[in-house]
DNA sequence: TATAAAATATAGCCAAGGCTAACTAGTTAG
DNA sequence: CTAACTAGTTAGCCTTGGCTATATTTTATA
């Protein structure tokens, strides 16, 4: 089946593209979206809250489960968790506060949210399209990053 | 405790920039970054095979270990994931094949993957960070978005 | 003020993606 | 050609984030 033998082809001048990266750099790639990953949910979840919040007035679990699509139980968990994590505060059967910490991850999720949201619209993308997309890329965008969006935004854009 | 008894606040003229996306927008958004979780790793994965066999003619789970920053048997384990759907083939001990399926695949995440680190270089990010960067956000871009990076690229960059 | 309805919580299930440890197959060197 | 090393596999464990079904508490209404 396998007849390469050939373990190190140099990349014979060009096999396409960009060369692979060094091994420990792209490892430290992958690392860092699994570790985005992780926070990702918790970072969601807080800045709902947060949202809920000052739009609403309080947030309650039933509202978390209908914006976010899942089931109250997984809502239920999830606020376990941010209890724990010393991110939210709350009475059993009442609706939920954040701790000052919570306050905290929740006004920076929203600042990043809001330039890459504000990004991409400047860019041109649709309004509806520009949400979608900025929910996803918010959690993958480094601060140098986030500051050329930020500059790109004040120029262009409104 | 919670003093709070009006349910629906009218936004306050503005208590703070955009309003809340109505619920069933807002939950779309959600979904939509649930779903791009759920085939974000398996596109790596492809993407990465892909790029080992391109680079050095061949493509072994000790690579993707040590480029994935993951243990063998957390590979292994993908591997089976990858067989049972169909966008990987081999003999057990011996280097890694795409099928037709997982070339498409592999084709398609590299080209997306490409349009995001070059946009990102075009706009002035870093190539160390744009790298990472983009490690992350590609599975976040919606086709209309990628479309509007791409044509960014080709007027400014370089 | 009972009682029905709505909201929240808990229990228990599942799949995914990590890990370590132990085993097996292939490869290479003496 | 066999022994030692390297590569790949398997088993079994853990956490996370979904789910449904069932209990419990709060709230609203007849």
């Amino acid at each position: 089946m396998s007849d390469y033998e050939q373990q190190n082809v140099p990349p014979s001048s060009d096999s396409g593209r960009d060369a692979l990266p060094p091994v420990t750099q792209h490892a430290r790639q992958y690392e860092t979206v699994r570790n985005a990953h992780e926070t990702e949910l918790i970072e969601d979840y807080v800045e709902l809250i947060g949202d809920l919040i000052r739009h609403q007035g309080e947030a309650r679990a039933a509202d978390l489960a209908s914006r976010m699509g899942v089931s109250q139980a997984t809502v239920s968990k999830m606020i376990r968790r941010l209890k724990e994590l010393g991110l939210v505060n709350s009475q059993p059967y009442r609706s939920l506060f954040l701790t000052e910490a919570g306050q905290t991850m929740a006004e920076t999720s929203r600042a990043r949210h809001d330039i890459v949201l504000q990004f991409l619209r400047a860019l041109g993308v649709r309004d509806s399209t520009a949400r979608i997309d900025a929910e996803g890329m918010e959690h993958h965008v480094s601060d140098e990053t986030l500051a050329i969006m930020q500059q790109f935004t004040e120029k262009n854009a409104r």
